[in-house]
DNA sequence: CTTCATGTAACTTCATATGTTACGTTAAAT
DNA sequence: ATTTAACGTAACATATGAAGTTACATGAAG
């Protein structure tokens, strides 16, 4: 099964993104991702309409964040990008006529809804301050300074 | 993103044996299902290495269960299965360099595992005898009997 | 007006569950 | 024995959608 990466993605780049001053062109995006430049705008474009970073075009320009990284959460990420599905096995059948079927559908479902549920929780107590700080906690102790104090 | 539906198709299949005396062939459990007795035997294939259900050829031959309902959980017939992927997203790198990404795979995974957790423990608890009761509740009233008492 | 950036359409690539065709093997019925 | 009905399995086709790529238009700074 091949797997959505862009929850994963655009969380890498977002805090790349916070570490610097100025805005970063998706070039340089594209850079830590391994991949191509289009890629980056394709989805990056999803997180502006949701008003979650702006870009600029022309000399000087790319992508910014537009809120805090305190005020940016997982779920909201996730939002943003469609809410693609979760799950990589599902009903055969949405609306089975046979019984048997609809009974093994309602039980799948149900596990399903509480996984989602619990992954959605999840998602929406994080955010980007959060993974910010997991980075942060990381870096050797001697850096650790530098990107707290050193920075905005 | 593509859905793996075998565990479903495979339960739906299983508890319509289970109202048979005789084995079922793969071209009736294909009718179930509304597809090709070759994907039938795919499948079951999987399950029968498993121990779950046992194959037998030539004429009169056809699927049949190798445990009672009550032994059979839906967490057996996934790991029969392979036990496939559960979720359409991830990482896109397992093992980054880059201390950003790390940072951020450890949350995902964290998420991931919590709802793997979930959803293997829900698997665990239900068995093909509980699929087989919610499937006779949902049967009208004066069917109800002739399942239950009529039949094996 | 040149350069550097995003915006976006159109197309290709890739992975994989699913679907299909074909043929071999096995066992019961005749 | 031969036919028939079933599974076993290889090989190939199809469909889907994320990801990758190419091409060109648009816009802003120098």
């Amino acid at each position: 099964m091949k797997l959505d990466s862009r929850l994963s993605s655009v969380l890498h780049v977002l805090l790349h993104m916070a570490e610097k001053e100025t805005p970063a062109t998706s070039e340089i995006l594209s850079r830590y991702l391994g991949t191509n430049p289009v890629v980056v705008r394709r989805t990056m474009a999803s997180l502006r309409e949701a008003g979650l970073v702006r870009s600029e075009r022309g000399r000087g320009g790319g992508w910014t964040l537009a809120r805090q990284l305190s005020a940016i959460t997982l779920r909201q990420i996730y939002e943003a990008l469609g809410a693609p599905a979760l799950f990589a096995f599902g009903n055969r059948n949405d609306r089975p006529d046979c019984l048997v079927e609809q009974a093994v559908n309602a039980r799948i479902e149900g596990a399903m809804e509480e996984a989602e549920a619990l992954l959605l929780a999840r998602f929406e107590a994080v955010t980007l301050a959060d993974l910010q700080a997991d980075f942060r906690a990381r870096l050797p102790v001697h850096l650790q300074e530098i990107h707290v104090h050193g920075r905005a």
